[in-house]
DNA sequence: GAGTGGATTTCGCAT
DNA sequence: ATGCGAAGTCCACTC
């Protein structure tokens, strides 16, 4: 089992960092910071973090991250292809206050000699980004642990059970709406947006099907009232709309009744399971003209009769 | 400047992961892991991905993190209150395919003695969500760094520009929408849902405000067109329509005109900028009888005349 | 580059 | 618990 090593280190001083933040830098690796370090952020909104120990992960696409203890989303963040600059800067701090900082001298400095008890050096990491026009300031007190490493991954990623996998079994397999569907196309425009899936009952009926990979709510029902509105009125005859999701949402069942929409309960799991046969795959390539997971083109989508 | 140590191994054995893991999560700490390994993803949906080198963090409130070596979202996560458990698992690898493995025996081992050249330990970290169900199951073939931590965060967060500090400026000012305008209420509550705003302008006529933070959207105007509809009909008399936002997406400026309703161009961050102001805070307080930043009650707000 | 909609969205608030 | 909408949402895709 081959080791590998990550550089590691400890209580780094504020000019050591930066130095090796340089260097991990320009050599495109993941940075990670463990330290006491405050946020100040600016741009479609603004937002300040006071000081407090935190996790800061730069990684090679120069994504920012900044966590806290707890939380599944970091406090602060910038998304990969950002500029990242940085500094150590000489401040010195006011009254008591411990979050008050002023900057007195700017200034790259790789060692921290000039330290006083009145002043103290501060690692500033700014990432910036140009659209939308955005800048995070991170300010580092202290570094507990700097990790500079190279994460070779080239594994693939598949994930299962979205809207789109439910349109694909819906097409493939038109019967788990209802017996006798035919789809006539997808994505089809009309004028307030996209259907999901279009097409013909056993009793020669348009159908519109508005798709919800969970719970259905009041919006998923009026958009499908719309499109059925929309195609109806120009066509001058009937147009049913069938809302097909797991579940619908409590209060949205009479909403769903009032404006005459059907419902059919399906589940994404099952819609995933369908297209894992190989045979459903091949039909699937097939039949909507598709290579692997890609689409083809964009306006309306039509099935080939078959 | 304090200096702080962060419990670092370096290419522990997975047994001694494994204690380290135990010992970590009773204490409530931090956890990263750095090294290679595979996860599985059953719930809402599913996922599954190779094996590659990635960092898993999982936090003090039990969040999980598994990021790779770009991008701002991780590869696989569960948000914080799940329930972790893990263990070491004797496995057999088949072929020359080294993402495949099956299971010959699982058991909690806290030593490797067993390996051999054909089978290799995985230490298997499980995260368990209830509600709703879904597991994340990380399979590290190889840790090449363990960190336990204890963040010490007290740091206050704040953020300004939000929607809701938009509809805050326009209550306390509401010149900056348009003069004579006097407001009513705000979030109340119509068919559709929530007016942002309700007022009355200078000649007497009833005003619907949509407040929108950024570029305003198809959804937006359709949106303040059913308000605008929903509050006018049972009045049977005139009522505005006001979409207040920085800009309106291109195509929309028509939807806009053909529905009647107006457009007022308002900054968030001049919003911002008329809160932090200390008497507007004030007024704020005793106007919308508000402390701090909580909301008081839930149905319709009535302002209190003056 | 802008617009539109989905997401294992998460998060928070109100019923 | 459930429903509903905002978010510094991000992201992918289309025009």
């Amino acid at each position: 089992m081959k080791s590998k090593s990550v550089e590691t280190y400890s209580n780094p001083t504020l000019g050591a960092t930066a130095k090796l933040f340089k260097e991990g830098l320009e050599k495109g690796k993941t940075l990670l910071l463990i330290g006491n370090c405050w946020v100040d952020y600016r741009g479609r909104a603004s937002s300040k973090l006071e000081p407090g120990e935190r996790i800061l992960i730069i990684k090679e696409d120069r994504a920012v991250l900044v966590h806290r203890s707890s939380g599944y989303e970091p406090i602060n963040w910038m998304p990969g292809g950002v500029r990242i600059t940085f500094q150590v800067n000489l401040v010195h701090s006011f009254g008591t206050k411990s979050s008050r900082f002023e900057t007195l001298e700017k200034q790259l400095m790789l060692d921290c000699t000039l330290e006083t008890p009145s002043t103290k050096n501060i690692l500033q990491i700014r990432a910036i980004r140009r659209r939308p026009s955005e800048s995070l300031k991170i300010s580092f007190e202290k570094v507990y642990l700097f990790l500079a490493l190279t994460l070779v991954d080239y594994g693939q990623f598949f994930l299962h059970s979205s809207e789109e996998d439910m349109q694909k079994a819906i097409l493939l397999k038109p019967e788990i709406v209802e017996p006798g569907l035919k789809p006539i196309a997808f994505e089809k425009k009309v004028e307030p947006g996209f259907i999901d899936v279009y097409g013909i009952d056993k009793d020669g009926r348009f159908v519109v099907i508005e798709i919800k990979r969970k719970i259905a709510g009041r919006n998923a029902v009026l958009q499908l009232a719309k499109y059925v509105e929309s195609l109806g009125t120009p066509l001058n005859r009937e147009v049913r709309g069938i809302l097909v999701a797991p579940c619908i949402a409590k209060g949205v069942q009479r909403l769903l009744v009032t404006l005459k929409l059907d419902f059919k309960s399906l589940d994404p799991k099952k819609c995933a399971e369908i297209l894992r046969k190989p045979e459903t795959t091949k039909k699937l390539i097939e039949y909507l003209g598709e290579e692997n997971d890609s689409k083809t083109s964009s306006a309306d989508k039509h099935l080939s009769p078959g």
